[in-house]
DNA sequence: TTGAAAGCGCTAACAC
DNA sequence: GTGTTAGCGCTTTCAA
């Protein structure tokens, strides 16, 4: 007997509802809908008995329902922009971990997450995520270009935290770890280790790439050093494009002696083509990564690089949202970067 | 002026909605809903005034009132079990590469993708996002000994997908990849390189790790080989346990010349261990893991191991869900795994 | 301590 | 081609 009516819906999996509950306890939805929510006024054996019905009906309220009503959804919406051109983001380790610790975050404070691909050339889609109810707030993983248009949504009202270095002239908060401090702790250790002449590999294009970049640059200046601009190497990295650059290098006699890889992926495929071709790290080149992902420390050698505290990444980014639907303004917030020195840059 | 009336919740921010919208247009909201969804009836000139009072507004369609009206919420539930006794699966770079699958898979399709992130001992919640409406379906990350309940919630009619490798008396559907191949073809190929007493390193207690231990055994057997059982290091994989068993192993003296890791972070983290002691691999020792994460490949030396095709058991069980969802049976999947031979199984 | 009733914003059947 | 209207399942005010 499908409880249909002249307009109701194909009518889903028939599940059970609040008015059946009431039924069975002879009491009103409105009892009902006070005992689920451990409202005091309802009589405890009322209550008890509620709760059992709903128990053996495997009850669970509408969400629905319960949103359209509350105007809450209690879910957080996760942008990760997907650019179909090969920078494919959600594949880098890095990004994934971070993840793992904004749901851990969430889960905390009884927050789903909703995770959303969107190809970069419909951000601007980001906001419907918020206009829809769907989620009361948005974490987006990195700018992508998008800076005036973010800046828009935050005009507009729309709870958002970005997982990026921040920007001038930026109205939405940002969290993100101290790319150029950590690009500076990564080249001065170079330095420090007797390394004179570093090549860098990375994509400056990419706004982490650019600052690590400048840290880069700030280390030598800082000791006096010239840099030969030569020694950059700013290429998107796909396929073996970074191995690649490195043996073409080496074959066109360019000297150098060790090198910063903007990422440690980048870093470890750099040192498999290095030894390929007979040149050993650390005794020949001394070679640093950069977000120290779980195989830098077991590679071999195992590999100096910064580390990013990705679990309070996680937690700083769903707390400055949090912040902002408590209506409160958020600050950014810079996340402090450790260098983690291991055998790759360490000389016999 | 608050659009409030006697029972109306706390008004969230005051988002448009098809009232002001038909206001706008002079129209009824029966017209700005027909319009907004492309229905054909309504006037060209119509709906494009509509359209663009609507773009205007930044109206999107309030998603609770429309899963409420229509019982669709074309999303999808994943959930992700957390044991808080650290066998934490998200950390895993395996798990999360599934997830940018699933993710893939459903964006494709139109559908949300909600992550849940559930408390093993809580496991029987999981029913909740299918009970509440909040997802049609549910794709979870392995049984964790739940292989009843999981069937009991297909009993009761819960679409739902595991991914993991199947059980005797199974009524969900699952989708995995073929662990004891996988642990058969890595052992063979140890084997073949001329290994004689190859060690385990993994955890049999789970599922996964059983299947590819009794793969090392079925390619013993076939080759009639015997299996020396002190061989079997049946271990959690916590810190640096792995390492801590490989060097007592080798302490106290027992002879072994491969190893088989069940996992490649074992496989690597090992090999950091026996490369510290002095034991060269591949000359004094062969080694292989398994899941081809991405270092795998740039390991030094580089890493044999079992390619699973992640972005293919996305699609799988994002296609094995739809199918229940059309109301069709599904049939669980066993996708190919690949051996990939690298440098730390060649002999010079 | 409980019940009655309004209404969240939308879709769709039914009129015209 | 457009308007009228019922109702999805819930929460909450008001009345008793």
């Amino acid at each position: 007997m499908p409880r249909s009516s002249k307009t109701a819906p194909p009518a889903a999996a028939t599940r059970p509802r609040l008015a059946d509950i009431a039924r069975m306890a002879d009491v009103t939805i409105s009892t009902v809908s006070r005992a689920l929510a451990g409202n005091p006024l309802v009589k405890e054996e009322t209550r008890t008995r509620i709760m059992e019905i709903a128990t053996a009906l495997n009850y669970s309220a509408n969400a629905a329902a319960q949103n359209l009503r509350t105007g809450q959804s209690r879910t957080i919406g996760v942008v990760v922009p997907l650019d179909p051109a090969s920078r494919d983001p959600v594949s880098a380790p890095f990004l994934l971990a971070l993840l793992g610790g904004i749901i851990d975050a969430l889960t905390e404070r009884g927050y789903d997450m909703l995770v959303s691909r969107i190809i970069v050339e419909r951000l601007d889609k980001v906001a419907q995520l918020y206009d829809s109810g769907r989620a009361e707030g948005i974490i987006m993983f990195g700018q992508w270009g998008y800076h005036e248009h973010l800046n828009k949504l935050t005009e507009r009202g729309v709870p958002l935290v970005v997982w990026g270095a921040p920007l001038p002239h930026q109205k939405y908060a940002t969290v993100g770890s101290d790319n150029a401090l950590g690009g500076e702790l990564v080249t001065g250790h170079l330095l420090d280790q007797g390394a004179r002449r570093i090549a860098f590999f990375g994509d400056i294009e990419l706004n982490e790439g650019r600052l690590r970049h400048q840290g880069y640059h700030n280390a030598h200046k800082q000791r006096g050093l010239m840099l030969d601009p030569a020694l950059t190497r700013s290429i998107p990295f796909v396929g073996d494009s970074m191995q690649k650059e490195v043996l073409s290098m080496l074959e066109q006699g360019i000297k150098f002696d060790g090198i910063f890889g903007a990422s440690d992926t980048v870093a470890l495929s750099i040192i498999a083509a290095l030894t390929a071709a007979g040149v050993r790290v650390p005794d020949d080149m001394l070679v640093a990564g950069y977000d120290d992902i779980g195989p830098a420390a077991y590679a071999n050698p195992s590999l100096t690089t910064i580390r990013q505290p990705m679990q309070e990444a996680g937690q700083k980014l769903v707390d400055c949202l949090m912040q902002q639907l408590d209506g409160r303004h958020a600050q950014s917030v810079m996340l402090p970067t450790e260098l983690v020195v291991r055998a790759s840059t360490r000389r016999a």
